[in-house]
DNA sequence: CGCGAAATTGACCAGACTCAATTGTAGTGG
DNA sequence: CCACTACAATTGAGTCTGGTCAATTTCGCG
């Protein structure tokens, strides 16, 4: 029961993120409620590397990831994959279904998450109504990113691409400069629109350039934050 | 008075389209109500070519496609555009803003719009709460789309590309083969993230193929649409 | 150390872009 | 009705960015 509880505060808390404390929403919940969300509630765990979410399948959960990253993509026929995103602790995977999924989720690193049923969703979203509008900010924002990332594939070059990747990954926070990359560079290609050739060359041409330092595959450090900026933006 | 409640009525109909008849709402919504959402509500009209939404500034308002066509896209500073959409008759538009607009907007033919501002809005979805949910279901749909699209744009042919937006505006019905585009080869490129040069190269081989005919500039007729969606499917 | 997978590097190729010339299309005014 | 203009679209020739294919090199791990 105390576990339940803690399973229902955690859902609502960590899938909502809906500006309401944890606390506050424990105080909220009636115990009965809180024991039909629990119904619709679960806890997950995979491996690096499994795939939780099947592409063209019908999209019965929603899930929120916990811990750990994964990466979201759609596949052509013959092989061919976009990476569409990458998710990372906080983030809502199964919005975008409407019917089936319309793309493969894999876990990039062991990855934790929340999963709630459609069903469950809805009937948390009655029940607070913060769920709801906080579930479209989100896809709000995710809009928004989704515009800037046609505008790479569509119209940037691959320098331009490698640039926009690395501030993106950098943060809007000037505080770190050295970036640890969880995913190999056939997802970054597959991300980019690129192939990792191109990927693992462009790298290498920041790098001479004096723009980057790569002290191990997965961990680069920019070396010039402002000019990377300018070059992600188009800037001559 | 009766015009206003027309206009609320108007705008909880076609802005919402929430599964309730706009005699329903009406009859829901009270006078004194209406008066007030009104008075956040307005009807704009624009000639083609008008921009009524501009890139980075404050997104203040949300819009709704009453009749026309306009056109979404993003630019670089040097330029280079890519159009991330076109919305008709009602489609949301503003809903991916966050702070500011993330995008231009232009109508493409003469255009008709519903405006809300986002107090206005906020008001309309506390008080239809289908309204909320018809929004977070219409961004869901964007999503998908979204992702459709960073597939065409970063891992598709030219050829794919342009099966992929014949058959996407010959709509899923299979009635009718013969479409009219209404807008310019430009836009057209700008959305494939091609060169007008290469669409307009690649329609052409397409037609030699006999898989299209091309009436006039902007009238196409698709010959033989299985084999233009295996095409845009990536099917070898 | 040694194996397999990932990443890098090089040589070559091709699809799409650029630049430029030509043709077609609306729209305007004589 | 027909030039005439301005702009959109097509067509062609040549280039270049990024892709393909293949050979190493590096990394991760038992």
């Amino acid at each position: 029961m105390l576990l339940r509880h803690h399973d229902a505060a955690n859902l609502a808390a960590e899938c909502a993120r809906c500006g309401v404390r944890s606390a506050s929403v424990c105080a909220v919940v009636p115990d009965e409620d809180i024991e039909q969300l629990a119904t619709y509630t679960q806890h997950l765990e995979f491996e690096a590397g499994q795939t939780f979410i099947n592409q063209d399948e019908p999209a019965e959960d929603f899930f929120v990831v916990t811990e750990g990253h994964a990466r979201l993509c759609t596949l052509m026929p013959d092989g061919r994959r976009q990476v569409t995103g990458f998710a990372s602790p906080g983030q809502f995977l199964g919005l975008a279904a409407d019917g089936n999924y319309a793309f493969n989720a894999e876990a990039l690193t062991p990855l934790k998450l929340c999963r709630v049923t459609r069903h469950g969703l809805k009937l948390l979203m009655s029940q607070f109504p913060q769920l709801e509008q906080r579930l479209l900010t989100e896809a709000s924002r995710e809009l928004s990113v989704a515009q800037g990332r046609m505008l790479l594939l569509g119209r940037k070059t691959a320098r331009e691409r490698l640039a926009s990747f690395l501030t993106e990954h950098a943060g809007m926070a000037a505080c770190r400069d050295v970036i640890v990359l969880p995913m190999t560079r056939t997802d970054i290609a597959d991300y980019l629109g690129l192939t990792i050739e191109t990927v693992s060359r462009t790298l290498n041409a920041l790098r001479r350039d004096g723009l980057i330092e790569i002290d191990h595959v997965t961990r680069i450090r920019l070396l010039d934050r402002p000019a990377l900026e300018d070059i992600a933006a188009g800037g001559a």
